[in-house]
DNA sequence: GGTCAATCACTTTTT
DNA sequence: GTGATTGACC
């Protein structure tokens, strides 16, 4: 890719050395090569020495990169270079606490110290498992928190909460927040009201209503808001009324939210010292560490800054990172090496603006920096600012179409607020073009574009460039097919194993979702309590007949061959002497099995696990999806599936955008979490909590749905995703999609054709591990005991199949917007609020309410504790509404749908209520009602026996055929 | 152009 | 469980 002889703007990145620079690097512009010989110059240079300059890039491999490049063109040697400061944040961070941290956590008022033996948790399942140890504590500890606990829907959300406030440098401490962290938490009014009044701006010259207003046309819809909320009229003024007042800027931007902010920092402040007490630190504690050592020990700062500092990536880094970076800076000579067009990474708390905003959060950071101490050196710098526009990667056409992907909008209603000026523009080395983009289309999209990938191989009209720089005709190799999720690339390597396609994944992989893992967790229960849902898959497995399977599960007693090897699992002392053993006895070999092993044996060692707990990991695993990486052995000629994130950095002769339908890319902007920090507003919390009645309860944000509509929908990323996939290509680059193309296609534009797939089967030698890791078969069906997995609809397909053969095709069911108006108007009802029936549901509603006798209870979606078979589980939301008085509990339920599987499905769902609450409410007698609506009939519907129930439990972990 | 109701399609990405 | 879109009606 990179010339021998650097181009006039390379030249300059390389050369000038001195003072900050930002570098803005395109892709294919020789930036690694232009960085690494701006290393090798400066440590040449016999004043200078490698530990005087840090490198710090985003990932370990390319650190790697880094230096065997700068190996090769300086007077140093691998061995010489072997610890020099070429690093990730990451290590770096851990090599600085190492050296300087010992006292650094007495910062923030904590006793505990960081030592040697201070691990790194890099695992996010394991640290998710041990932040739910913690929680769980915690809460026994501090009652005085109650409520947010009940408006709180998951405790993983509080990390995600804590992994998000670290990488924008907010931290507790033993009696509030760390310099001035809690000014960020309370937002700055006058950017929120800049946003707010921009929102609210009347439309066509005042004939029509704000932007803001429109939205909150459905304010309040779905929602129940605590009584102090204004009315939608009071809020958005009358008909006729154009714009909200001013005054509502100011309403919902005050908020009393002392609780809320003390809550956050005791979990933070607390599980921080519950990772020191643990003896490891997470990725983010790490930063935050390193940030707090550097700022407050005047002398690990000195030793720790450096002359140089080069970022690579900077695009990627967050406002933490940025931070760090300056306070690791002795000198003004700091380097930002980025792109803004890739920056992608935003949910790994990536901030695009430390690029695009790079001059003002320079002054801002080391300003802030220098508040009350010299920290920093960054004084009224004036960056120079660097260009790469040179593409060595890319024909012409295929950088034209990149430009106009990062300008074009991603969604109706997308305003795009790219600035031409800010994209600086490519030219093309490529010794010929003869680029092709095309878009195809049919309803079979996986056989489409393998079919499109065989048409391509080979022909001419798709010629690539060859190492001799002529064009020569496509391999299987030369093509990459990217989609945004792992999900689609699993499903076309699927289609492709089909036809002995050469097709190789490259990235993470859902491994407790592969069979190797369902097998292992098959036989963990198997040992652990002998249980059916174990051998039903083991026998499953063993080609046992589903009548047979459950007739060895009725009498308890199991061939002998499986009944002999479990015998011989428990006579194994360790976990990972079992695992070995059950992926022997299948033949599992290959990369998903080693690294299972791994995995198993890791989280063994660092947990120190019982069986039953790891029973447990692995069932979370299936229930999320979590992904671990294997490196997928590919053929030597074989196409890449990768996501596109994972595709960063690479490049491609033909690019295959895959999954391209409307709707899918980009996804709706969406989400939602309990408790949201949003810059510039700060902490807020969607759920608040009550206990101004009689019972407590929990209600929607009013201020929350305001804010939020007043925040732009940021598209921005999904541009910056098509910009990525497509400035991999060095030629050629196809669309594909297998509905209606989404609207991004005409935007570029780029003419879609409907094709008819024909893949061609090609019969080729097995490689020795092809059929691993991808040859799941089974469903992605429930395996754990929650609800709401039994709850899946595969329950009730496999069910269905068996008990109600010839059931009338599903009906039109009539969504639910009916239903939750219903439902909220129950809750309003049952909480003795003033309202009136209005129509025949609420007077049913009414009937229904009235015919129960003792005090109402409503059960709003929040999490219960419970265990189930001996296993905690969580369960939320499971019914509508739950009325409880001294000795029974009422469970009802709105349905809006009376056919008759609807009432078959609502019968197991139902089972599902029953069997949880009655070990809920023990002593209680459980009674349930089903009520339909859409005909008026009310219903009392008897549950699933509990045999019944475990037979549909059953039924999904022994695929049907 | 505002309002309301109904309908539809969707819930990633991973250092 | 939500946002976008459409159509009827004012």
């Amino acid at each position: 890719m990179s010339e021998p002889t650097p181009n006039e703007a390379q030249r300059e990145l390389i050369e000038s050395t001195a003072g900050t620079h930002l570098v803005d690097a395109g892709p294919g512009t020789g930036k690694t090569f232009a960085v690494t010989r701006r290393y090798g110059r400066i440590v040449d240079r016999p004043d200078v020495e490698p530990d005087d300059v840090l490198l710090a890039t985003f990932t370990r491999s390319a650190a790697t990169e880094m230096r065997e490049r700068i190996v090769d063109h300086s007077a140093y040697g691998l061995r010489e270079l072997a610890d020099a400061p070429i690093r990730t944040f990451h290590s770096h961070c851990h090599e600085l606490l190492q050296e300087h941290g010992y006292a650094a956590p007495t910062h923030l008022g904590l006793d505990e110290r960081i030592t040697g033996s201070t691990r790194i948790l890099e695992d996010e399942l394991i640290e998710a498992e041990r932040f739910r140890e913690f929680f769980g504590g915690f809460r026994d500890d501090h009652p005085e928190h109650a409520a947010f606990y009940r408006a709180l829907a998951e405790p993983g959300e509080l990390l995600d909460l804590i992994g998000e406030l670290a990488s924008k440098g907010i931290f507790p401490t033993a009696d509030g927040w760390y310099r001035g962290g809690e000014s960020y938490l309370d937002g700055d009014f006058e950017a929120f009201r800049a946003r707010f009044d921009a929102a609210n701006r009347p439309r066509n010259d005042g004939r029509k209503q704000s932007a803001l207003r429109e939205d909150l046309s459905d304010f309040g819809r779905h929602k129940t808001y605590r009584s102090d909320a204004p009315s939608k009229s009071e809020l958005r003024g009358g008909r006729g009324t154009k714009r909200l007042d001013d005054d509502v800027a100011r309403a919902v931007f005050d908020e009393d939210r002392d609780g809320l902010k003390a809550f956050v920092r005791d979990v933070y402040f607390e599980y921080l010292r519950f990772a020191l007490r643990r003896n490891y630190l997470s990725f983010s504690f790490l930063q935050l560490f390193a940030f707090v050592l550097l700022c407050e020990d005047e002398r690990a700062r000195e030793a720790a800054q450096f002359e140089y500092v080069m970022v690579d990536e900077f695009q990627d880094t967050s406002e933490l990172q940025f931070k760090l970076a300056l306070l690791l800076s002795g000198t003004e000579n700091f380097c930002a090496v980025g792109d803004w067009k890739q920056s992608i990474y935003s949910f790994q708390y990536a901030d695009v603006r430390n690029v695009t905003e790079f001059e003002a959060r320079l002054e801002q950071f080391a300003a802030e920096l220098n508040d009350d101490a010299d920290r920093v050196p960054f004084d009224a710098t004036d960056p120079i600012r660097i260009e790469l526009r040179e593409n060595y990667r890319s024909t012409a056409s295929v950088i034209d179409l990149s430009e106009r992907a990062i300008a074009a909008p991603a969604a109706s209603g997308d305003t795009v607020a790219v600035d031409p000026d800010d994209v600086v523009g490519l030219s093309s080395n490529a010794p010929f073009d003869n680029t092709v983009v095309e878009g195809i289309r049919h309803e079979d999209e996986h056989e489409a574009v393998l079919s499109k990938v065989q048409a391509i191989v080979g022909n001419d009209d798709y010629a690539v460039e060859g190492a001799d720089g002529e064009p020569r005709p496509p391999e299987y190799g030369d093509i990459a097919v990217f989609t945004r999720t792992r999900d689609y690339g699993r499903e076309l390597l699927a289609a492709a194993d089909e036809y002995d396609f050469p097709m190789a994944y490259d990235g993470g992989i859902e491994l407790f979702r592969t069979d190797p893992a369902k097998l292992l967790l098959a036989w963990l229960r198997i040992l652990e309590t002998d249980a059916d849902r174990g051998w039903a898959v083991v026998l499953e497995r063993a080609g046992y007949a589903f009548d047979e399977i459950g007739r060895f599960l009725e009498t308890g007693s199991y061939p002998d061959d499986p009944a002999a090897f479990r015998d011989g699992l428990h006579d194994l002392e360790s976990v990972g002497a079992v695992a070995r053993r059950v992926l022997d006895r299948y033949g599992f070999a290959g990369d998903a099995a080693d690294v299972l092993l791994h995995t198993v044996q890791s989280v063994h060692d660092a947990t120190t696990a019982t069986r039953g707990e790891l029973i447990r990991f692995m069932e979370r695993g299936v229930e999320t999806g979590s992904t671990v990486d294997v490196a997928a052995s590919a053929g030597d000629d074989a196409v890449t599936v990768q996501t596109i994130h994972a595709a960063k950095g690479l490049e491609y002769p033909i690019v295959v955008m895959a999954n391209m339908n409307a709707g899918r890319f980009p996804p709706r902007a969406g989400g939602s979490s309990v408790i949201e920090y949003r810059d510039p507003v700060g902490l807020r919390q969607q759920k608040v909590y009550s206990a101004e009645r009689a019972h407590p309860h929990v209600y929607d944000n009013w201020r929350h749905d305001v804010i939020r509509r007043c925040l732009p929908q940021a598209y921005d990323e999904e541009r910056r995703l098509l910009y990525v996939a497509v400035t991999r290509a060095e030629s050629h680059v196809v669309f594909a999609a297998g509905e209606d193309p989404n609207t991004f296609l005409e935007e570029l534009p780029v003419a879609v054709e409907e094709i008819e797939p024909a893949v061609e089967s090609l019969d080729r030698e097995e490689p020795a591990d092809a059929e691993l890791p991808f040859s799941v078969t089974a469903p992605d069906g429930p395996i754990g005991h929650s609800p709401h997995s039994l709850m899946d609809e595969t329950v009730f397909e496999a069910a269905d199949e068996r008990s109600e053969a010839g059931a009338e095709a599903a009906p039109e069911t009539r969504g639910m917007d009916f239903g939750s108006r219903v439902h909220d108007f129950a809750e309003a009802y049952a909480l003795g609020d003033d309202v009136t029936p209005s129509n025949d549901h609420e007077r049913r509603v009414v009937d229904l309410l009235d015919g129960l006798s003792g005090e109402r209870y409503v059960e709003e979606p929040v999490t219960l504790p419970l265990e189930v078979d001996g296993r905690r589980v969580t369960v939320s939301g499971i019914a509508d509404l739950v009325h409880v008085t001294d000795d029974r509990v009422a469970v009802v339920d709105y349905k809006t749908d009376s056919t008759r599987r609807a009432r078959a499905e609502y019968r197991k769902q139902l089972s599902v209520y029953y069997h949880v609450l009655d070990e809920w409410f023990a002593e209680k007698a459980v009674e349930t009602s089903l009520f339909y609506t859409s005909d008026g009939t009310r219903e009392r519907v008897e549950p699933l026996a509990v045999e019944e129930l475990r037979a549909l439990v059953r039924a999904t972990e022994s695929p049907s055929g």
